[in-house]
DNA sequence: TGACTAACGTACTGGTTCGTACATTATCCC
DNA sequence: GGGATAATGTACGAACCAGTACGTTAGTCA
């Protein structure tokens, strides 16, 4: 998420508009997934930058316009990551299971993204709402997904009529849960999600929980 | 979750310490959910009550325990309900099924509930850490799942080694998610997670891969 | 019935926090 | 090199908001 280049010039302590606004979004993104919008504090964020809130008024118009900003980043980082998703040449039940666990790779990698989209959602999305560039985002992944639900429903590997944003859905859901609801799940149950010993078996039951979902036989209803 | 009685006598407006408490309860869940913690105004609150902001400072101290007390009710509401689960007369494959069900009809009828563990977990659970009472709240549910898979292993319909703590945590992924998410999930990919004409087919997609889950033999890794 | 206490109301304060008015300097381009 | 403009810093204001000082009333029990 840190994305602030070091100057053309290092050293020298020269005026960079493009640095300086990727200073302010790296602090604000830390700070607003620290403690929330409305818990985040604009003079914090400006203290840990090497400008002063003036600038990030200057260039980002009020505190909303902010977050909006730093959301529009976080999920610009999501795009390109699935972007390079590679996995055409796999078959489709290796192929799921790769998406599964890059998906949650990815969600464990950001937790401060996630925070950020617990904090948004707490908003009733009203940022991703009046953003142009959000509102049209699309999601690579989902094409990918797609097109291996195709090839595993036409090759009779996979079980008829599952949908892709479905399907993506619940593998977000469990990827998305296990770090968000870290703190109270590990208060209420004793158990860290996130704990590294336990990475490899999550990540493996997610891929186990996918493939078997599109696998199984399902009983008529 | 609301849970103010009528007064005893209808109509004359006396001093009632129980009934005070139960309203600021009520309407103080409904502002933390929705506008987060720091989002929350205490005078807010108070307007909404047929009290004053004095009252919620005299009965619950100040703000943060005044939340403390609106999880600890809202944790309790779902104890209860988890004691109502009867499902002990139904066979292992329908019994989690049933359980599985009854936990996404349950996250579904209360939104602010989910909200409110959203935003403790923007804060690192700190409140459920500091209230005794939710530090040792239990989970009937876990209890029942516990069972659930004993039996279902015995009999060999459900692939052995699966934790009850990881299947509650599986189950409530997918439960949460759709309600907790479902406004940034809507805005970016136009579906509506909890929409009534999609109740019946989120609900049996759940059942279905829990019990695709519970019964897939594994691929050894 | 009267005194004691729990329950309640009003009005305010002190600190915080978003946002800005005003002043200044670097850099670019002609 | 000088004028224009983008970029930056300082200091402050106005509103907001958690929390409280102080005063009042209803119920209860001896």
């Amino acid at each position: 998420m840190t994305s602030v280049d070091e100057p053309a010039r290092s050293g020298a302590r020269t005026r960079d508009a493009a640095r300086t606004q990727a200073e302010i979004l790296d602090v604000a993104t830390r700070e607003f997934a620290r403690a929330g919008y409305d818990g985040a504090r604009v003079d914090e964020i400006a203290a840990r930058t090497r400008t002063t809130k003036r600038m990030i008024y200057y260039y980002f118009g009020n505190k909303e316009q902010l977050f909006t900003a730093v959301l529009e980043r976080a999920y610009g980082v999501i795009r390109e990551a699935e972007q390079e998703l590679d996995v055409d040449h796999l078959d489709p039940v290796a192929a799921i299971r790769r998406l599964a666990e890059l998906t949650f790779d990815h969600h464990e990698r950001h937790p401060d993204f996630i925070r950020l989209v617990s904090i948004e959602n707490i908003h009733d999305a009203a940022h991703i709402a009046s953003s142009e560039m959000l509102a049209s985002i699309g999601s690579p992944a989902l094409d990918v997904i797609r097109r291996i639900l195709e090839e595993g429903q036409r090759t009779g590997l996979f079980t008829a009529d599952v949908d892709a944003v479905d399907l993506h859905a619940m593998i977000s859901s469990f990827c998305f849960f296990r770090v968000a609801n870290r703190h109270t799940f590990g208060a209420l149950f004793g158990r860290d999600l996130v704990a590294p010993e336990q990475r490899e078996h999550y990540r493996a039951m997610l891929g186990d929980m996918v493939i078997a979902y599109l696998t199984a036989e399902r009983t008529a209803g």
